[in-house]
DNA sequence: CTATATATGCTCAACTTGAGCATAACAAAC
DNA sequence: GTTTGTTATGCTCAAGTTGAGCATATATAG
């Protein structure tokens, strides 16, 4: 009798609240791996749900309460051996995930789910600030560099390290995100990799390259990661985030803390303003420091006008990013 | 007891021969729908397969004999009622859809299999040679905009073709091949729109909107299609589908042909040979008309070099593409 | 009033892109 | 062998885009 298959449905929902992402998550208490962070999952139901996205919908609201507004589909991930229940005669596990965006809400009581800082998993995708480098994985990656069998292995380590973590002429490239966490994967610097042969990781990784999540769900962030990053720039996603109006400042920072990296302020309003995403409202905001910005609201009308596009991403300074 | 679920991969696989994109299709002949051309499935099998991606490479070599390339996972279809045999409480259909590209190679004898153009299914995404413009859809697009409800959905239905097939200032897009198949397929202008509702559609359609295929199979197709052509221009994923050396010319004109849109000869050889995409061999096409083109080779460094840059697509002339 | 912070306008050099002119080197037709 | 057609390849130029930073405006905190 061939081995069975279960088909679930995984979120990424992510908000963003004072400058950092922020990810929706569960705990996990299995007998297996107690207590790990999971990303929530649902079912589908072939009676029920019309199409895929309206089944996460569905069981996000009833999990969470919350009702998502942007919503794209990321990648079906179906490896052997991704759910630790397989080994023992369970069903081969196909999850379809999900990317979500929503502004950050608070979450009705007696509802499991918490928000956490997506940083926080993966903590060598903000370069907001120049020390969170590939820096901090140093010791982690020389380790694996060493271990490789023969110079041309190790050169080869090297280099695509050196090409991961921007350290050539192409510079950094958040849209990378999921390459960085299957390298980091490779050469075990991350505690999953060490788990899923059931060994024991050395001490340091955790603390240098971030919090372990349940089964493969950090492979699906970074991937989240990674698709956000590319969509920014050629779609208005960011939009979804924000409220009805914000100053230009508001929206960059915004911006940033998904890209991770930091914009040039003056060359950033010159293209939100030139793209025509936004009008001003004539409105200041109200009080703090400095000279009072006006407020601006997003022009729908450019989804109808073009293919709307998205933020483009003037880096500032530090390397020939291209 | 609820409705089971079905899980199947399908493959878009592509070739290009004489300047066309191919894909290679199966037919389909069921009680339900006799003798529509489909895309080639197999199953996951979940004892054997450790990947889906080595399944689908798996039973395309049992199916068809063909060793593919370049795989990558596009999207994972699963609404309710794209497949007909479900309406008759058969299994929920969930299929994870699949790009493959191959340089075409002849099918072994006794393979069901067969290569067929592209441009046969979507012909509206051929933009090569002026005529096959948005004009040929022209009838069955009035034809909808004048069965809007009120002034308003009307203008928003005209806004939208022109949207999709260029007329605006943005000009054409030949990443939006989904979006445009959706439309056609909303309007009532593939067949496809009127067999799923149990209908027979206006004569004139097939002729004009391309050959039906079954089930969902053309909106594969033409995501596939979508994401090859967003692909070739930042990944080298073109030099799959050459023989080891070649022309810029023979490049150009496989990107052409699958970008759907011709490209100005200089300034791409510009782009190419200025991404260092490619290096010459010194040596030459042997004979035929005009001067003699030398044959490159891919440079394969570029892939350890940069993210490895794609090929970038200077439009020529027709409208600012942009 | 001063220091500090943010907002916003503007400039400039470097680079990229779109378009096309010009010349080179072959084959086939005459 | 000269003409015609065809492809290859080099080069230029104007317009647009991008990266960087200067300068000024208008708030708050003390």
């Amino acid at each position: 009798m061939a081995r069975p298959i279960v088909l679930n449905l995984n979120a990424v929902i992510l908000a963003v609240t004072a400058d950092q992402p922020r990810v929706l998550t569960v705990r996990r208490d299995l007998r297996h791996i107690a207590g790990d962070l999971a990303l929530p999952a649902g079912p589908l139901d072939a009676d029920a749900d019309r199409t895929l996205e309206l089944a996460l919908r569905r069981w996000i609201r009833g999990q969470t309460g919350i009702e998502v507004g942007y919503v794209e589909q990321l990648y079906t991930f179906a490896d052997r051996g991704r759910d630790p229940g397989e080994r023992e005669g369970g069903a081969r596990l196909v999850s379809v995930a999900y990317l979500a965006l929503v502004p950050e809400q608070p979450l009705g009581a007696g509802v499991e789910a918490q928000w956490q800082n997506a940083y926080d998993f993966v903590p060598w995708e903000d370069r907001r600030d120049g020390q969170a480098d590939a820096g901090s994985m140093r010791p982690l990656l020389a380790r694996w560099v060493r271990a490789g069998k023969g110079a041309a292995e190790r050169r080869a380590r090297e280099e695509r390290i050196a090409l991961c973590f921007g350290q050539t002429a192409a510079g950094w490239d958040g849209y990378q995100a999921l390459e960085r966490y299957e390298l980091l994967y490779e050469a075990g610097a991350v505690e999953e990799a060490w788990r899923d042969r059931g060994a024991k990781a050395p001490p340091d990784t955790g603390r240098l390259a971030g919090t372990c999540m349940a089964l493969d769900h950090r492979r699906i962030l970074a991937t989240a990661l990674a698709r956000v990053r590319g969509k920014l720039k050629y779609r208005p996603v960011v939009f979804e985030l924000l409220p009805a109006t914000f100053t230009l400042l508001e929206l960059q920072r915004l911006v940033e803390a998904l890209a991770g990296i930091r914009l040039h302020k003056q060359n950033f309003r010159r293209l939100v303003e030139g793209a025509r995403l936004v009008e001003g409202t004539g409105t200041f905001r109200a009080s703090g420091p400095g000279r009072p910005a006006e407020r601006f609201r997003f022009r729908r009308d450019v989804l109808r006008e073009r293919q709307g596009p998205g933020v483009r991403l003037p880096a500032v300074g530090r390397g020939r990013a291209r």
